[in-house]
DNA sequence: TTGATAAACCGAAACGTTTCGGTTTCTGAC
DNA sequence: GTCAGAAACCGAAACGTTTCGGTTTATCAA
């Protein structure tokens, strides 16, 4: 079928370690180099990846699992991923769990029989069982946007605390004492720190326990829908609603619009993630904006060195922890001081 | 460092012929077979599949090569395909070359090293130039949302011609008679179609073509806001909008929002794709929605089977068509007789 | 029990690389 | 021209499967 070494290597007269010796950076006299590049040219050769990584048990592929690759955070995070380990010659396999921890365990078992030489994983079994056996073998795996406790791998996660903590504080410069929040299910982590960062800067600030009604939306869209329409239900009515995450952000927002409630003048509300979507809302959406590409960077960085220093002593597990920023529209109202 | 085939025969007593015929379902007394998965299960082996992609040149790996993992379309349609996919035992690696006509080639050769066993593709270079080298392999392409003459292979594309006659007759049901159409490049075979269906039913509404204006928005998020601009602009005040696809939908909609114009009051708008998003905005978005499930699953049923048959006498190329549908919305405002 | 037929089983060779230890060729100082 | 040391080169073995042809074992009718 295709050519092999052994072809390049009868072309050229030359030897087959020679010949593998050239693909690998070795030296090889000028005069060789030109005579196997020829040959390459003539024979169409090409190497093939498969055998190189039975012999050398690494197969330069990166498995990724993620809850849901409709995510938006998700995509944009495996999107960078994608450009840097295509650079240094690693591909990507993505399974996408669908937010299901039998699926999830599933792909990554899949993934280690594929010999995978690493995994990014976003975790959904939020005891981390999945990656037990992954683990055992060795290979690296880095967390994105979740810790999990007990199980010792790099993470690289959002200043949550302080991204929401921020919100409320925006909040409150414009006049807002009376907040809702929707929150996502307290088993991630990463949810937990949210609703932490909005208690803490609610006390704070001085804002009463009573005035901050907060309900959890379960990351979905039809999540976010049904926990805004619970908060505005209460008896407290806040004048101020903070979303923490995307699908819940754009399921809140539609059902707000439904409910025919005017943002800001009914309400004002601060999303998550997507600055298009935010700057396509009219009024354009108040959103906090995560860092992406850096935390693409940054994970991606991490998983290279693991890989390099494969073999030495495994130094500790490292934590990056990555600010988000506030990108204002106008979806905020300032509040005069004698209407509360 | 981990159990191979070997281990489990020397476990067992049996022979390696017989393990292996275990794990590709052969005939195995039940006596040795419980013996077998009890070895298995004792010494945690796991299937190479490093080892057996080399021997059987079947990977089952299938690579992906897209212009963009951040368009919506791209991703949906992804999606489902690694759901069925992974169901059927295959991995998929995506290459995301960002509308780059060198990175899609690159990311071709890419997956021929890795020796995956066919080909998706919505393809960036019209011409076709990047698939050559891969289709001499004999491994099966198929191409979606967008042909190539030239180029025998399979296609799944959504009926683009309908998708924009139907938006057309939509408005023109409602009055309208002067209309706007923001199109893609016309290198790509869908925004072709696309135009192409704007035209064919303007002419058949009787609308003359002097009040068809039409601007080429790149199908990047910024055309999109520039060619709204433009056809604004000019000296034909369309009463309808119709944008061919969802970035330019996104670009054109933020763009309207920062000019004052209300949507429909001031200018009625179809966008494209992206359900969600359009149920975000306010008021709804009227949209043309692609089937990315359908696509999805003719495109993985086409080459799954091509995959089958390699060895087989090939036969021709098939075309798969499939309609998209009207999503309204409430961005088509309906016009009175008097006031054209 | 026997014999014929089918079902299970077996070991060796092969897939296309990398790597190891050993051999040849080059280089340059004398 | 010689020699030592370095640089280049070499073939064979190995990685963990599948597959081929051939052998053993089971099955069952007579």
């Amino acid at each position: 079928m295709s050519a092999t070494m052994k072809d390049i290597a009868n072309e050229t007269g030359l030897g087959l370690a020679t010949i593998s010796s050239y693909f690998n950076g070795g030296n090889v006299r000028p005069g060789n180099r030109e005579k196997i590049e020829a040959a390459i040219e003539k024979l169409h050769y090409e190497i093939n990846e498969t055998a190189r990584g039975l012999k050398t048990d690494r197969t330069r592929t990166i498995g990724v699992v993620i809850p849901e690759l409709q995510n938006m955070f998700a995509a944009k995070v495996i999107c960078h991923m994608e450009d840097i380990l295509l650079k240094h010659g690693y591909a990507m396999i993505v399974c996408d769990c669908r937010t299901d921890r039998k699926r999830e365990r599933e792909a990554v078992e899949f993934l280690k029989k594929r010999r995978v030489d690493a995994l990014f994983n976003i975790p959904v079994d939020n005891e981390g069982g999945h990656l037990k056996s992954f683990l055992k073998t060795g290979r690296p795996v880095v967390l994105i946007d979740r810790e999990i406790k007990g199980i010792a791998c790099d993470t690289v996660c959002t200043d949550n605390f302080r991204a929401i903590a921020d919100a409320v504080r925006l909040m409150a410069a414009n006049g807002h004492r009376r907040l809702g929040m929707i929150t996502g299910p307290q088993e991630i982590s990463a949810a937990r720190e949210r609703l932490r960062g909005f208690r803490s800067a609610c006390e704070e600030l001085g804002i009463a326990e009573a005035d901050c009604v907060t309900a959890c939306g379960d990351d979905t869209m039809e999540g976010g829908a049904r926990a805004a329409e619970e908060i505005l239900a209460g008896e407290k009515h806040p004048t101020g609603m903070i979303i923490s995450n995307y699908s819940m952000t754009v399921g809140a927002i539609i059902r707000l619009n439904e409910m025919g409630i005017s943002i800001p003048e009914d309400l004002s509300v601060i999303g998550f993630d997507n600055i298009n979507f935010a700057k396509a809302m009219n009024p354009v959406l108040t959103i906090v904006d995560q860092p992406e590409t850096l935390i693409a960077e940054a994970a991606a960085e991490l998983l290279l060195k693991r890989i390099e220093a494969a073999g030495d002593e495994a130094e500790g597990a490292r934590h990056v922890v990555i600010p988000a920023r506030m990108v204002e529209g106008r979806s905020v109202r300032k509040i005069r001081g004698e209407e509360k």
